[in-house]
DNA sequence: TAGATTGTTAATCGATTAACAATC
DNA sequence: TAGATTGTTAATCGATTAACAATC
């Protein structure tokens, strides 16, 4: 039951499949399931999935498997998917607008408390709930409301001085879904990007492999 | 120049980052660049940048660098972003709009020829400057248009139902923005993921060991 | 030529897989 | 107990980094 100190990135990443996957497990009202079952079902090997749920507390039973419920849990709490905090939405187009949607229905950890953008054509409108603001009164909101996260949703050209603007507000942490990769100057910042035309590419690559 | 046979997931997934790096030189007119240069700006070593460009022909001199031009378009025919797919849209939500307009923004080797979506609500209207079409006429567009690719925005419970449907139809590769992780029973798809919340699970973690 | 920078081999590091003893 | 399945160590595999001779 005690903590491991260390868990690598490869497995951080894996944990939000396992975590779907026992969610959807714990739904069905399953209480035990194997690590071959679960390798079977999502794809890994029998021991990857032993050597990942190692990382951590021990969920698992010798010839029973892994309590569902509790291992889910764990895994929730790892992620940190049971907290709350709170994050504003830069650029309402129709991708910032699809991300404010996704994370108001899909919660993962982040409350949405703000959308901005500098078209005026867009401020003033409603999206999941929210009215859009403009960026005059970014300065204050984010002096009260004390966001912790910036999803960037605006153009390619904007990255820059937005990014400066939030971080000398104090702002460390980015979903980054413009095209743009911000290099951060700073080492205690978090960067998590979303490059749709990469995964595009890449997309392209193994298309243009299957068609030849 | 000879090409080398295998190139790597790994280096595959770095190729799109070195693209849009090489594209923004080409434009600003730059003719050569060094690994080093290219590593710093990109974050990686010079060591890999040189490993990855060794994967295919020789487009760096001994005591010179890299001609930004030419590996640029090299490293395009590889991904094959020098062709024109044709792909189909499923679900024209919020998430499927920006994808719409994204892919006809941001050329990377697709040409969207057709949007479906099951609403009525939905159907008819005009997205990226194509209508929106009803699933009955699915099978008549695939028949004659031949899409090789289908982009899957459509809500994570109609998932199979669609790609069941796609499949039947000889649609083989697969850009899947559902939850949903599609785990296809053939060998011959390709199945490009990009799972928001799993992304946002990810940096939750990442935010909630920055505050911590 | 001297300086720069690649191409390539060898060393290191980390992640995945295999194996099996421990134990429920 | 016998069968199942974990926890964990060792072996393998692959990717990254270091080093340096080749050469522009």
């Amino acid at each position: 039951m005690q903590k491991k100190q260390y868990i690598s990135m490869a497995v951080i990443r894996r944990l939000p499949r396992y975590y779907h996957f026992l969610k959807d497990l714990d739904r069905r009202g399953i209480l035990r399931v194997s690590s071959k079952e679960l390798a079977e079902k999502m794809g890994f090997t029998a021991s990857q999935v032993r050597q990942d749920f190692n990382c951590f507390g021990g969920y698992g039973q010798q010839g029973y498997g892994y309590a569902v419920h509790q291992l889910r849990e764990e895994i929730g709490s790892i992620l940190g998917v049971d907290r709350s905090h709170k994050c504003i939405l830069l650029g309402a187009g129709n991708l910032g607008k699809a991300i404010a949607t996704h994370i108001t229905n899909n919660f993962a950890g982040f409350e949405l408390s703000g959308i901005f953008d500098s078209s005026e054509r867009i401020v003033g409108m409603q999206i999941a709930g929210k009215q859009v603001l403009p960026y005059s009164e970014l300065q204050n909101f984010v002096q009260q409301q004390k966001p912790v996260m910036a999803i960037l949703c605006v153009p390619r050209s904007a990255v820059e001085d937005v990014t400066d603007a939030l971080y000398a507000l104090g702002i460390r942490s980015y979903w980054n879904f413009s095209q743009f990769d911000i290099h951060m100057k700073y080492k205690d910042t978090v960067v998590e990007n979303v490059h749709l035309t990469d995964s595009m590419m890449t997309l392209c690559y193994r298309v243009t492999e299957l068609i030849d």
